[in-house]
DNA sequence: ATCGGTTTGTTGACATGTCAATCATGCACG
DNA sequence: CGTGCATGATTGACATGTCAACAAACCGAT
């Protein structure tokens, strides 16, 4: 039975269903925002915002990948899916033939200048203003160690990839 | 352009990365660390120490979907998964010809059995042995605040269902 | 140049979640 | 006691993510 597990105090479990709450609900929260007030969900947002900061608007989907630390698959499936809609266009890179450059169409630059505004004021009003200059920071710190944390136990999405 | 838009400050953005970062990378480390030690995933262990958590080990469905507060589809669409795999049992509710009692197998609980203690270590390690006091609380208030924030919003899922 | 191992990206099978539609039952109110 | 609406649960179509397998191109050592 295990007897060295050190289980979790009354006060832990509160704290504990607090963050698993949290966790599981926030994304999706953000994703109804997004399709109720654009033409975006929060996967698509996060693609067009990658390349929005890119230098020239164009990125390797490889350095989209691993901006965005996703699997590569799970890129080149929504890359599809996008190319559809008209939102990013692919065209072969010239330095490495098999490698491909996405970049915003028009429609997706439309797209993402239309959600930004209503995206920010929703981060804005449900993660910054609710919480006091010390619960923010706190939050930040929190949120940095739990990832490291999770990160030295090799149990982070794509261990193999280094970021940067 | 929306001028009157909050953007977010040098800084915010860069919680604002760390918050996003952990809450898409939380879950599926957390999956991760259960199908590597134990036969459960995370959605199935939460079913299981709902019903672990119950009285008698039986609830209804609809109990079940309040407490872990999903959708009544996914969990209908996962109990018929883990019945398959035998974790569970549904039998007709005497009192609601509606309803369904959902309990658990033999199998079921060995499995959860099985599986608490590196879960419950999971938990420890990569939340509460990284975290200071005041952070664990920060951490507390903060993840309530941003929650209750959204459920005003509106944009909660299941906002019609009241919990409990 | 070429061989073997690595990197890049796609694909298909599958697991999971959402949404809308459906159906049966329960319940309140006339 | 019925009529009509609310509730409980399932289902199917679809969107999305993971995993493993694949193919093509790169690269480094010989």
């Amino acid at each position: 039975m295990s007897s060295d597990t050190r289980w979790l105090s009354e006060h832990e479990q509160e704290v504990w269903r607090a963050l698993r709450e949290l966790l599981w609900g926030f994304e999706s929260a953000m994703d109804r925002q997004l399709i109720r007030d654009s033409e975006l969900s929060a996967v698509e947002y996060s693609v067009l915002a990658a390349l929005s900061e890119a230098d020239d608007g164009v990125l390797r989907a490889r350095d989209l990948a691993r901006q965005l630390d996703w699997e590569r698959s799970r890129l080149s499936h929504l890359l599809k899916r996008m190319e559809t809609k008209g939102l990013v266009m692919r065209a072969e890179c010239p330095s490495d033939l098999r490698g491909y450059n996405i970049m915003m169409t028009k429609a997706g630059h439309d797209a993402i200048v239309q959600a930004a505004p209503g995206h920010v004021s929703f981060v804005r009003e449900n993660v910054f203003d609710p919480l006091t200059d010390e619960e923010r920071e706190a939050l930040f710190s929190a949120a940095t160690k739990i990832q490291a944390s999770i990160r030295d136990a090799g149990l982070w999405q794509n261990q193999g990839a280094q970021k940067g």
